[in-house]
DNA sequence: CGGCGTGCAAGAGCGGTGCTCTCGTTATGG
DNA sequence: CCATAACGAGAGCACCGCTCTTGCACGCCG
């Protein structure tokens, strides 16, 4: 048994270290990562990579689901030790965004446009769906304690699919709630992209951690929060 | 004379043949574009693209440039029919979806990460402006009308470097409103990329136009635009 | 404890890529 | 009319993802 334990434990050992030296190989070249080259860090034939990762997407795979919980951790660990829910939603927003500028190739690889002919499988889901649902606690517990703004319920298809994801989810939430806290999520990953991708230079260029908090504030008031 | 422009005009023709099938190409294949095989759909020598685009690089500019213009007129033209700046944002807010549901790729290519690296000339700038001047100028016309929300001003450093780009670009229209249109560029960019992106899937799945317009009217109260 | 079987790494190789260089050809402008 | 510049083709370099085969070393079980 330790024997089979053993192997196992070289063979997770390796995987990992072949995810560490390609996110450092993310990290310095950008997207285009190259197996052959991670091989050759790591003193081994290409084709030995092979018999942990059976292709580049799977690799590349791994990392997503790596970069979307690193990212969903940072935002829950940063979310976990405030009072308010104002102050939990901008610690989260904060932890993400520097999460990003600290990654920001792997930020791409989740926020981006996806690799060509890749198919994101079901394993990342879970992982990615992480923030959406930190975002939704805090504001169902907002609600529950009496800090979401009322509106009016809304109306068309598309409410009646939300109303369903609501309830398997986010109970008591309504799908108004849901649409609005989507929406700020949207703008938060679109603040985050666009600061990232270079598309803000230009506009604003040293206050950038302010007008952020500022998008920040928007996005929570769109989400109902008060204050 | 007529001999150079002879020139020139074949040069030009044979320039716009090959982002023509590099447009095909990224819209089947996706968008590891290969430049060899655009050469072979040409039946030309790929050694011969390099007479019109220096690099691989180059020729992604050029697509990039189209397809920012592509999209800014589609959005201009749709806003161009429309009497109300809120009739005017929901048609080009309708219209960029519209665009980016129909050139995928080319949405991919100009909103997803950047491809090369960090190829971004400034070629691309003038192109790339055209819709948030558009949503500004829409923001800009209902202020001169009186339908803007009055908010309290901006305060922070950032408010400073945004009341220049407004000073530059947009007079009269103040910091605080240009934060909450560029604000709501990102939430409209981001409804958009999520959809087309795949990461709305198991959520909203029939009623995506709805549920984009919901987002659109968000975004537009955001950026100030009663009703 | 020893031979078996298996997981592993290595190497060669295939078809593809971006890009460079050289070499004829052809059309242009002085 | 001819020097020159633009052009297309081809070979070639270094790299890529991926596959196949071949030794080899080690865990496993009798």
């Amino acid at each position: 048994m330790s024997a089979a334990n053993l192997r196992a434990r070289l063979r997770a050992e390796m995987t990992e270290e072949i995810k560490a030296v390609a996110k450092r190989h993310l990290a310095t070249d950008g997207a285009n990562l190259s197996l052959r080259a991670v091989a050759r860090d790591l003193g081994m034939a290409s084709s030995a990579v092979y018999r942990y990762f059976a292709s580049r997407d799977e690799l590349l795979t791994a990392l997503i689901i790596d970069a979307y919980d690193a990212v969903g951790d940072a935002a829950e660990r940063a979310a976990a030790g405030r009072e308010t829910a104002l102050e939990k939603w901008l610690a989260a927003g904060h932890a993400a965004r520097d999460w990003a500028i600290a990654n920001p190739h792997e930020w791409a690889l989740i926020y981006g446009s996806p690799v060509p002919g890749y198919a994101a499988p079901r394993d990342t889901v879970d992982s990615a769906t992480r923030i959406m649902l930190l975002l939704g606690a805090i504001i169902a517990e907002a609600d529950r304690a009496g800090e979401i703004a009322e509106r009016a319920p809304l109306t068309g298809r598309f409410a009646e699919e939300l109303a369903a994801v609501a309830g398997a989810y986010l109970p008591h939430l309504t799908a108004r709630v849901i649409a609005d806290t989507i929406a700020a999520f949207f703008q938060i990953c679109g603040a985050i992209s666009f600061e990232l991708f270079g598309q803000l230079n230009n506009t604003v260029e040293d206050d950038r951690r302010g007008f952020f908090e500022y998008q920040l504030r928007a996005a929570g008031r769109l989400a109902g929060l008060t204050g």
